[in-house]
DNA sequence: GGCTCTGGTCGATCGCGTCCACGGCCTACA
DNA sequence: TGTAGGCCGTGGACGCGATCGACCAGAGCC
């Protein structure tokens, strides 16, 4: 994990499309080299994938809510997750210090939706409350940040 | 908007780097036809873009907070963002109902890096308060839902 | 000093991206 | 109902890119 490979991360970052020829105009090496190291971050899990950012709005997702989740005393925090894991609603969630155990981010077509969504959040064994947050509006979201100085 | 531009999309949010010939087996056209159809999602706004997702562990940012925000009463909503926007360590930004106006999701190397980034906020002209909660885990994130129906 | 491993370039081949001309279907309208 | 026009697709052509193999330079190690 060298200069070239940060500057290799950044531009995928920013366009995950490029051509390898592309690339290695970029970084001044050949595309095969560029083919190399790429297929490299991959293969080392620095690299997850290449995702389409596509317009939530634009696919009938406009609402956007947090929403934390305090467990049951005696509930089992894998079976907690497992029903979360099944409920595609929940774009993210995070495992949080505090009392409450998950912070989730969901996307819904609707206030509506949401709404029912919270109810199954609430019937699901384990689940002690909710506290919901819904976004008015997102600023930005999954900004890059510039790479900075390797762990290595 | 129809069944195939989903099946697209949905194709595009798994491997952004699929390319058009292989889009076009998938969905039975051909690869001159799906190069206009998704040149027409990114030209309309459906696809904002393609990213490389990368570990954030891997290139050192193994801390994620979530930090929601008061807003002093007298502050200017318009400069506090502006400010926060200054601030790579934050990767999204949402304007949320309820008594904090922000939630912030940051991502730093270190708790060190966290309490510097907390003692910054909590100095921004225009923000009263600072709730932070650490991420101990992220189960997943970004997880894509599939497309549903269309609005139109 | 020579061996080997790593990581690069170069060249060739094959498939892909992309432009263009053409054609079929659907609709609007007389 | 006949017809014109627009939309959206296909097929062909051509140049570029992906990718493989062969080869080479430098570093580290015996």
């Amino acid at each position: 994990m060298d200069a070239i490979d940060q500057s290799l991360l950044e531009l995928l970052r920013g366009n995950a499309r490029l051509s390898y020829a592309e690339l290695a105009r970029q970084v001044g090496l050949s595309a095969p080299a560029v083919h190399e190291r790429v297929g490299k971050l991959e293969a080392s899990g620095v690299v997850r994938g290449y995702r389409a950012e596509v317009s939530p709005e634009a696919i009938g997702l406009g609402v956007t809510a947090l929403i934390g989740i305090v467990e049951d005393s005696g509930g089992d925090t894998d079976d907690v997750l497992e029903a979360f894991r099944a409920m595609p609603e929940i774009e993210s969630c995070y495992f949080m210090a505090g009392v409450e155990s998950f912070l989730l981010k969901a996307r819904v077509g609707t206030i509506a939706e949401l709404e029912q969504l919270i109810v199954r959040l609430n019937r699901t064994p384990g689940v002690a409350s909710t506290r919901t947050a819904v976004a008015l509006s997102t600023k930005w979201e999954n900004r890059p940040q510039p790479v900075p100085a390797p762990p290595a």
